[in-house]
DNA sequence: CTCCGCCTCCACCGATCGGTTGATCGCATG
DNA sequence: CATGCGATCAACCGATCGGTGGAGGCGGAG
């Protein structure tokens, strides 16, 4: 057996840090040397104690996993970070991946996947579950079904106003823009969400994880 | 020191189970007695074990966690459900209070107050965090403050058709009532939602946690 | 038994939205 | 340098929505 391979676990969740702890403590295959309870202490902690494999949830307070991640990438810290959430959809998934993560995993995986997974990623392997694998591919092979093609941040922000009750008239004056242009943004969306009225782009919108946080 | 509390743990996620599993175990006023990963499961193991408290989640595939406790309260269990969950929207957490929940604590709670907790669930003492207290109160002391009203079911459902892009004719026509009934249906969901179109309406029922799952 | 909430329905109107077509500009990628 | 995409704006039209003001039946709670 080689040496243990040492981990930083990054969630908001006490329950959930622990947990792992323990999970990962009772393998002598690993050894936890470290927990952060949200963004900026996970990327301290990485800094400093240089895991092999940083375990990453996503959604967290302040500073979020996607941000802690290109902000590891960019201190050129030579860490592999596994994203372990609950969620897989598009506007996790992908930001996720691009920022540079080894592998991404859902919490309701079952526990010697998760074991599996993080002997992968210190290997610099990737590691995906099946649902998020299935996603990239879908995206790869048809970059253009409806709901697979993200809307731009400009776009989000007038469907954001949208979904707060504002007529396009309102959300014109509070982007400086015009209703016209205010209405072709919505078009956009429209089209690539695969729907044909804000109500349904409003409701699209949050299952994809594009509104509210 | 008297007898361990007896607990069961229930949760779709195996990383949390594990978690919760090995916290208890680590102590010795406690004693995890099963596991179960949905509701029904639930049901079965809490009846033939009879445990002091189930931690239940509440979002689950298959049987959910209200619906649990709903069906452990009718069949006369003597259990105490601390539910332990990560959302705490009124739709989450009152249908959960009404069906005969002990006590609700959120996952971001630290770890002694999630030991102090099962204690005093076990006791039979209410148990709920801050925030899930703040908002009963609030509900008791504003009972018509805009967002404090839900919705009933059939104007959910109206809701709901209307966020998949229907127009109310074409909601009208699938559940066979006319375009002005679901015109008033919507209005009264607007002012019970504290917004005026069916975009924001959409929005702020996802906030609240009444569409999608 | 009465009150209240929910569900149902009607009619009319102005305001808003969605569809369509076409155009200009800047920036990035190739 | 050329293509493509995002952001901006324009004008016009039919379809839909939201506002208002009622109204009746039905069932549960007081």
């Amino acid at each position: 057996m080689n040496r243990p391979v040492s981990l930083l676990i990054v969630d908001d969740h006490p329950v959930v840090r622990d947990g792992l702890s323990s999970m990962f403590a009772n393998d002598s295959g690993f050894e936890v040397v470290g927990q952060a309870a949200d963004g900026a202490e996970a990327v301290r902690q990485a800094v400093a104690l240089r895991p092999d494999v940083v375990l990453m949830d996503l959604r967290m307070p302040g500073t979020d996993g996607v941000a802690a991640i290109t902000e590891l990438v960019r201190t050129g810290v030579p860490v592999r970070v596994l994203v372990l959430t609950t969620y897989d959809t598009d506007a996790d998934v992908l930001p996720a991946i691009d920022a540079g993560a080894t592998g991404y995993l859902l919490k309701d995986a079952p526990r010697e996947e998760l074991l599996r997974g993080v002997r992968a990623a210190a290997e610099g392997e990737a590691v995906l579950s099946p649902t998020v694998a299935a996603r990239l591919m879908r995206r790869v092979r048809e970059p253009e079904v409806p709901g697979n093609e993200v809307p731009s941040q400009r776009e989000v922000e007038v469907l954001n106003l949208v979904a707060q009750g504002n007529t396009n008239r309102e959300v014109a004056a509070r982007l400086f823009i015009t209703e016209a242009t205010v209405k072709t943004h919505l078009l956009n969306v429209y089209s690539k969400l695969g729907v044909s009225d804000r109500a349904a782009a409003v409701a699209a919108a949050y299952n994809a994880g594009l509104l509210s946080t």
